[in-house]
RNA sequence: GCGCUCGUAGCUCAGUUGGAUAGAGUGUUUGGCUACGAACCAAAAGGUCAGGGGUUCGAAUCCCUUCGAGCGCACCA
């Protein structure tokens, strides 16, 4: 059933037009469930949008006696569902699709391959970073919804600037074999204070990245330790956040098997590739429209070492030849050009491009958190705030909990505000909001679920008839059957902060039926057990809602 | 300087893709725990939708312009 498409079809029906009829929900809710605005339907017979609500409503045929009354209300049309039949049918969809309540089966098996993170492997991810991670995640979760098999890619950074800076950092204030991850952060900082003031340190650096790309093996195995000791440890952060990856794909890899070297043979072939006079080679761009003064793309240093992109060309490529129909990679703003340029040679040489998700940095106090200065707030600095502050609300209110539950919360916490705000705008992290626990907030949506628990944890649902009386119950019935048209957005827009309010809108209304109304102690068996499904039903559609998020329930709490 | 994005209540953000009197959270003031968990609910106050112009039945939303913020503009990644 889809009340929706049932009106708009009829609406066809009667004016004998295609267009897709749009119904929206009307501002107050004693005007109806479903409104028409009839301004864009005028013509020639019907002059007026009041003509042409008064010509609908004369002519509708509810033949499944899904409208109770239609009005009109000047320009609006506004339809009054008939809930003694609506309600049954909103309520057994739900419960007969349980886990699957939502998705319309639109990935149907087919693979989807997503890139997202991808940290420079030279320090513990702060919140910034994060963003990413959380978004590629809520992505993730979104598409395998739908019924697409996911495949989630890792690039580890191995080759370039930063981390041979890093290695001569380690190699001078610490030992290769004996340094932790959590010292990392700090050794890079201090490497970079220094090279500003010390020519040498710079030097060191290129010597190292040559000796790498020249294949010097004792100092590619160092390359490597160094990588793996970060990934791990980046690894290990995220886990707290249920943020994994199926596979990890090291930059060097595309050096040292010589696919970057395939891609300038290829772009030569093409005509494309030059050489300035200091021997870099660089593609021609210019012909596609990318905002930059010049219309070049470097791609190699004066001794024809790879620079970034040539890798990521390759490393785009490689992904591409597993999936390119649904290929996505999620990017902070400030690499939007920087993958036009990438789409471009891509273009040349013959693949499509990845669809990319762009989002705006997080800022700290007004300002860029950025890593080399050391002015971030480190992602799992705000897990262990969150979670010490949970757990004191728990001693407060004498709660025995468990680490998983904690941790849960935790994860709720950062990703609800996370992804709350619109992707492109920028974020001015908080950390006294972040870690507010009321209004709005991921604690709150899991806590009114813990409600419903407890609830459903005390009585048996009987399948019975069902009726309801209550205008809040009609409001969260609608929402309700308004879920699968949400996820349907969501692939549209991939912007998670519109299923966020979603989800609030509905907690919010189950927080007020939860107080205005009985439901255990109501004395109607009828209305008893109906209210009983309905909050199941809430329950499995907010589940399935904060699934999408990345987001995962708690029994108690 | 040019390009992209953003500017909505004291603060943090929504705004159903151009529709009815612009909404939440937070903060302030106030009321509600002898009914299902008060990490809750209800009420009040709070607005020149950055400013100006335009498009039309209708604009926070689209166009132009000014101001402000973020990001980007080849040899970092």
């Amino acid at each position: 059933m889809n009340i929706k498409k049932y009106i708009a079809k009829e609406v066809q029906r009667i004016l004998n037009i295609e267009d897709e009829i749009n119904i929206t929900l009307p501002p107050k809710e004693d005007m109806g469930d479903y409104t028409v605005v009839c301004f864009q339907y005028r013509n020639e017979k019907l002059k007026s949008p009041k003509d042409v609500a008064d010509y609908l409503k004369d002519n509708f045929n509810d033949e499944k006696n899904y409208i109770k009354e239609i009005k009109v209300s000047g320009p609006y049309l506004n339809f009054f569902l008939n809930f003694d039949v609506v309600s049954s049918k909103i309520i057994e969809q739900i419960e007969e699709e349980k886990e699957h309540y939502g998705s319309l089966n639109q990935g149907d098996k087919k693979e989807l391959l997503i890139e997202h993170t991808s940290i420079n492997p030279n320090a513990s991810p702060h919140i910034g970073r994060a963003r990413n991670s959380i978004i590629g995640n809520f992505l993730t979760h979104l598409y395998k919804f739908v019924g697409y098999d996911i495949t989630r890619h890792y690039f580890v950074n191995d080759i370039g600037k930063q981390i041979s800076m890093l290695l001569v950092g380690v190699k001078k204030y610490k030992d290769i074999d004996n340094v932790k991850f959590s010292e990392i952060l700090d050794l890079y900082v201090k490497i970079n204070e220094e090279s500003k003031q010390n020519p040498e340190v710079e030097k060191e650096v290129f010597y190292y990245l040559n000796e790498l790309e020249n294949g010097n093996e004792e100092v590619r195995d160092q390359f490597k330790k160094l990588t793996d000791i970060c990934i791990e440890g980046q690894k290990e952060i995220f886990e707290q956040l249920n943020i994994h990856w199926d596979i990890f794909t090291h930059e060097s890899d595309f050096v040292f098997e010589h696919k970057v070297d395939e891609i300038l043979d290829k772009l030569k072939e093409k005509g494309k590739l030059k050489e300035d006079e200091n021997g870099r080679l660089y593609v021609d761009l210019s012909g596609y429209d990318i905002p930059t003064k010049s219309p070049v793309l470097v791609l190699t240093r004066e001794d024809k070492t790879s620079l970034y992109p040539l890798r990521d060309i390759a490393y785009t490529i490689y992904k591409l030849e597993q999936n390119s129909e649904n290929n996505f990679i999620v990017l902070g703003e400030d690499q939007e050009v920087y993958m036009k340029q990438i789409s471009s040679v891509l273009d040349i040489l013959g693949y499509p491009s990845p669809k990319l998700i762009c989002y705006s940095f997080i800022l700290l106090n007004g300002g860029k958190m950025a890593t080399r200065e050391g002015n971030v707030v480190l992602l799992e600095d705000l897990i262990k705030i969150l979670h010490d502050s949970i757990e004191k609300e728990f001693q407060e209110r004498n709660i025995t909990t468990n680490e998983d539950t904690i941790m849960t919360l935790v994860d709720a916490c950062i990703k609800y505000t996370i992804l709350g705000i619109s992707r492109n705008k920028i974020v001015n992290f908080n950390i006294d909001e972040a870690t507010s626990f009321s209004g709005n907030s991921g604690v709150y949506i899991l806590y009114n679920i813990v409600r419903i628990n407890s609830i459903l944890n005390k009585n048996e649902i009987k399948q019975t008839d069902i009726k309801y009386n209550h205008d809040i119950e009609h409001k969260i019935l609608i929402s309700l059957h308004e879920f699968p048209h949400e996820v349907n957005k969501l692939l549209e827009t991939t912007e998670a902060s519109h299923l966020v309010q979603y989800i609030f809108h509905l907690t919010k209304d189950f927080s007020k039926m939860y107080e205005e109304i009985h439901i255990q102690n109501e004395e109607d068996e009828i209305l008893k057990n109906s209210r009983l499904r309905l909050i199941n039903a809430i329950k499995i559609t907010l589940t399935n809602a904060l699934e999408i998020l990345g987001i995962k329930t708690v029994d108690r709490m």
